[in-house]
RNA sequence: GGGCCGUUAGCUCAGCGGUAGAGCGUCCGCCUUACACGCGGAAGGCCGCAGGUUCGAAACCUGCACGGCCCACCA
């Protein structure tokens, strides 16, 4: 027997055996085909919420096709992380005392190396807790030899089609982490900082010639190699040309015209450091400035910087500004918010810095991604996601694909130590590095032998953006890429739609010809309860792991399903996982009672909807239909939160509310054939049922259907349709039960005393009740109800109204014939005030002209189903007085 | 500076052209042999504001206010 409380853990952890045992669980099945690839969590420790929603997402739709028959892949795996990886192994190296530079290259890969592999298997396990269905044959990692062949693939193509070039550029640089970054690494954040005014004398002039700059960095100054001014500005055109003298060092420098500068903007003046500056590396382009370099690499100025050398940027800051001030040279300090650039991986300042990285162009890679959102070939849903990445496309500039970490793909790029210097600087101008997993045989330039490698990684969204081909085994043809790509669905976070949905698109079209996927599902990110992001640092942090030994992964599956609305953000809070722990408990035992009123040991031959079928049966074979329809429509169309709300409300609100408990009248009675009956209708809707939930809460459900499998024959079409006449009549029983059970609660009749009940009214309007009656008896505890087309009000009488009829209740001793009116009262002020509404329609000339017949048909009849409850409430109220 | 999203019951959110919904919370009854992780009943909403379209608007259009997010070179 099964226990009275669901107890989630060992349901779950003999599915999860199960399921392992199983091998693969993609379907064989032939039918359609549907495919999806994981966006691969990094091995940067454990999953968090935000994983369990995306892998619930998927796991709901893959399910589900593999429920209907389709050939179902769902690819696992895990990507290496590049930066974010190399952090957490420098944070715990610390804690020992090491570090990347004490262990070397070789053994600080090795040992990232290990933890990655560990860390794979938690994740693994992680996803398993969570029954993610993933066909784990396939598991993939992005740094593995399949995934590492397809990146130097990758790179090798772009390199020969020219799409890949190393170059001086002014790039994103995290001074913490060491590394450059692409544009979209970068984050904004809003700070408050300063704009320091600062005089710029003409050179040979006194100290009040010359103009005034503006600048929220005065130690780049030491850098400055112009100061620009718009060519229209009035108040600066005699000094475009001349020169000026930099404060502090003496330098000189040009003032230029340039239409970048905002006159309106500080002084409209801009000094101008282009190695410091992406604005202002523009400007020394258009005016062939020199670079002056004075914050390294390191963050710490340069010898550039003169007697600033050495020193960091926050303290070359102060030290400027104090010289400046004490030169004379500091005209005035404001206050001044503005948006600073920040690491997306451990949020410091960024540093613009000029130094030697490798580049993709991707103007021409963008143009048939573009084209793909264009021609529908590849849609994001929501859609308003589409119009946000065509503009990100369409003005994309190159990626910085080189990064100064160790961990990730090594770039396949040889330098010659003869052509080269050790910076891989060219010495000679024809050299040219050579592409190769090893190095060459021989320098094409000089004919030496003797090569070292470009000590830079890949950035590690450029294996990402292989992953839908690499999975497939690309480069290779293999017969997974030609069954299996494109593939169907990219369940997603908008957080990187551009980060690496758009580059899938473009470098799977690149290799490909085709889309990687047909759609992206872009989902929202998990939230706490306030809708902030977690985060370590707020300790609002939600460990899925936690969540599950409490709830169940059931449980956590469903209520984020539930709130997963598309493209909306989820503020989580664990509350929100009570209603879905109940809700398996509700299945639990509704089970039970079936189960309980099934034979110990199966029959021959399964149950199935057959003999004598009352209007409950009817009704919840109609109303199963009419979920299973929905469910199909809402999945098809990617709305998985309402889906969850269907078959949650079916389950719930309809067959355990109103068929079970019907069903208990024939189960508790003496009529064999109608028990059958009952049983059949019972045990096959159920199971029916938890296939379609199975999708959600697949441990619970499949455990209990495992249970009911020997007991339920399949449905059949037949079984299942929606009959007009059982819902009619089925809501006549509902709102007849619910306006006498209202009329009990109310006068407060004991919850043991039955009553009797005299229902007057036209016979058209009861029949379906007195067919019924029995129901009546059961659900509002009724112990007699007598039908008659008219009728006075008996003495010592509750009234309740509901489908045209007049209840009418004997209740000695509990009528207050004051409070009785006074009741009835409000109760019509209520009717009169819905008849007012209605009659805004019904009495409107304009709705009947206009309206639609059958909008008015619907008027007429609430009109007159409201009109009916008045006049017999006025009747009631009369005969009380 | 552009763009996107939100503003509906105490809270978190659905609904997106035809008499306002769910979950949680609140109040009143019930341990009615599937389930107290339950059952029954009830209270609670000028659907942000102002216009417009429509026979009819929470929903469609315009403007505004307030929140949030994304993109953008104002030093």
């Amino acid at each position: 027997m099964l226990p009275k409380v669901y107890d989630p853990k060992p349901v779950e952890d003999k599915r999860i055996a199960l399921w392992e045992s199983a091998g693969a669980c993609g379907g064989r099945k032939e039918g359609g085909r549907f495919v999806v690839v994981i966006p691969p969590p990094n091995v940067t420790g454990a999953l968090h919420l935000g994983h369990a929603l995306n892998l619930s997402v998927q796991d709901v739709l893959v399910r589900w096709r593999r429920f209907r028959g389709d050939r179902t892949v769902w690819v696992p795996g895990t990507d290496h992380g590049g930066i974010a990886t190399q952090n957490v192994m420098e944070k715990s190296l610390k804690a020992s005392g090491e570090t990347r530079m004490s262990l070397g290259r070789e053994e600080f890969v090795k040992r990232l190396r290990l933890w990655t592999e560990e860390c794979r298997g938690t994740i693994r396990k992680q996803m398993k807790r969570l029954g993610a269905a993933l066909d784990w044959e396939r598991d993939a990692f992005t740094m593995d030899e399949a995934r590492s062949k397809a990146v130097f693939a990758a790179f090798k193509s772009l390199w020969d089609d020219g799409f890949i070039y190393r170059g001086e550029r002014l790039v994103n640089w995290c001074v913490r982490c060491g590394t450059a970054l692409s544009d979209i690494e970068v984050e904004r954040e809003e700070r408050k900082g300063r704009l320091w005014h600062i005089r710029y004398p003409e050179a040979g002039k006194g100290p009040e010639s010359g103009l005034v700059v503006a600048t929220t960095r005065p130690e780049t100054m030491l850098g400055d190699t112009a100061v620009a001014v718009h060519p229209e500005d009035a108040r600066y055109r005699s000094l475009v040309g001349k020169r000026l003298a930099l404060p502090l060092s003496g330098r000189e420098i040009p003032v230029v015209a340039d239409a970048a500068v905002e006159p309106a903007f500080g002084t409209g003046a801009v000094k101008v450091t282009p190695a410091h500056d992406p604005d202002d590396f523009e400007i020394g382009v258009r005016h062939g400035l020199p670079s002056i370099k004075v914050i390294g690499a390191d963050g710490k100025m340069t010898a550039e910087a003169g007697a600033y050398a050495g020193l960091s940027r926050e303290a070359a800051r102060d030290k400027v500004v104090a010289d400046l001030e004490a030169g004379g040279f500091l005209v005035k300090t404001e206050d001044h918010r503005h948006a600073v650039g920040v690491c997306y991986r451990c949020a410091s300042t960024i540093e613009p810095l000029l130094s030697e990285q490798w580049f993709v162009r991707m103007e021409e890679l963008a143009r048939p991604a573009i084209e793909a959102v264009e021609k529908g070939e590849f849609r994001i849903s929501p859609a308003n996601w589409e119009k946000p990445y065509l503009e990100w496309l369409r003005h994309l500039k190159d990626w910085c694909v080189s990064r100064q970490i160790w961990w990730g793909h090594r770039i396949p790029v040889w330098y010659c130590r003869i052509c080269y210097d050790e910076r891989g600087v060219a010495r000679r101008p024809e050299a040219k590095p050579q592409v190769g997993l090893a190095a060459p045989e021989r320098c094409p330039v000089c004919g030496r032998k003797d090569f070292f490698q470009d000590p830079d990684v890949l950035d590690t969204w450029f294996s990402s953006a292989l992953w839908p081909v690499s999975v497939f085994g690309w480069p290779e043809e293999t017969m997974d890429l030609k069954a299996f790509y494109p593939t169907d669905v990219l369940v997603t976070g908008y957080e990187i739609l551009y980060l690496w949905v758009a580059r899938m698109q473009m470098l799977g079209l690149r290799f490909r010809k085709s889309v990687p996927f047909r759609r992206a599902l872009i989902h929202g990110i998990v939230r706490d309860k306030k809708g902030r992001k977690m985060s370590k640092s707020l300790g609002n942090v939600v460990d899925p792991l936690d969540m599950i030994p409490k709830y169940g992964a059931d449980a956590l599956r469903f209520s984020l399903l539930s709130q997963a609305h598309p493209g909306r953000d989820i503020p989580f809070a664990e509350d929100s996982l009570i209603g879905p722990r109940n809700f398996a408990n509700k299945i639990w035992n509704a089970t039970r009672f079936v189960l309980s009123h099934l034979p110990e040991t199966p029959p021959a031959k399964p149950y199935a909807v057959s003999g004598r079928l009352e209007l409950a049966d009817r009704w919840i074979l109609g109303e199963f239909a009419a979920m299973r329809r929905s469910l199909e429509e809402k999945l098809g169309a990617y709305e998985i939160a309402a889906a969850a709300d269907e078959i949650y409300g079916f389950l719930w609100d309809k067959f355990c509310d109103w068929h079970l408990e019907l069903s208990k009248i024939r189960l508790q009675g003496q009529d064999e054939a109608a028990k059958e009956a009952a049983r059949g209708v019972l045990v096959c809707v159920l199971a029916e049922t938890l296939r379609c939930l199975a999708p959600f809460m697949p441990f619970i459900a499949e455990e209990l259907l495992e249970a009911l499998a020997p007991y339920a024959g399949r449905l059949s079409e037949s079984d299942v349709h929606v009959s007009a006449d059982s819902i009619h009549d089925m809501t006549y029983v509902i709102k007849t039960t619910s306006a006498l059970r209202s009329l009990r609660a109310n006068l407060n009749v004991p919850p043991g005393r039955p009553i009797r009940v005299t229902a007057v009214g036209n016979g058209g309007a009861y029949e379906p009740l007195k067919v019924n009656e029995s129901y009546l008896r059961s659900l509002a505890k009724i112990e007699r109800i007598d039908f008659m087309a008219s009728g006075a009000k008996p003495p010592q009488s509750a009234t309740a109204h509901a489908c045209g009829l007049t209840f009418y209740v004997p209740l000695e001793g509990l009528i207050d014939v004051a409070k009785e009116k006074a009741r009835l009262e409000k109760e019509l002020s209520k009717v009169e005030s819905e008849l007012k509404k209605i009659a805004l329609k019904t009495e409107n000339h304009e709705f009947l002209a206009r309206a639609p017949e059958a909008e008015k048909a619907v008027a007429r009849a609430a009109h007159q189903a409201v009109s009916d409850k008045k006049q017999s409430l006025l009747r009631t109220i009369a005969e009380l007085s």
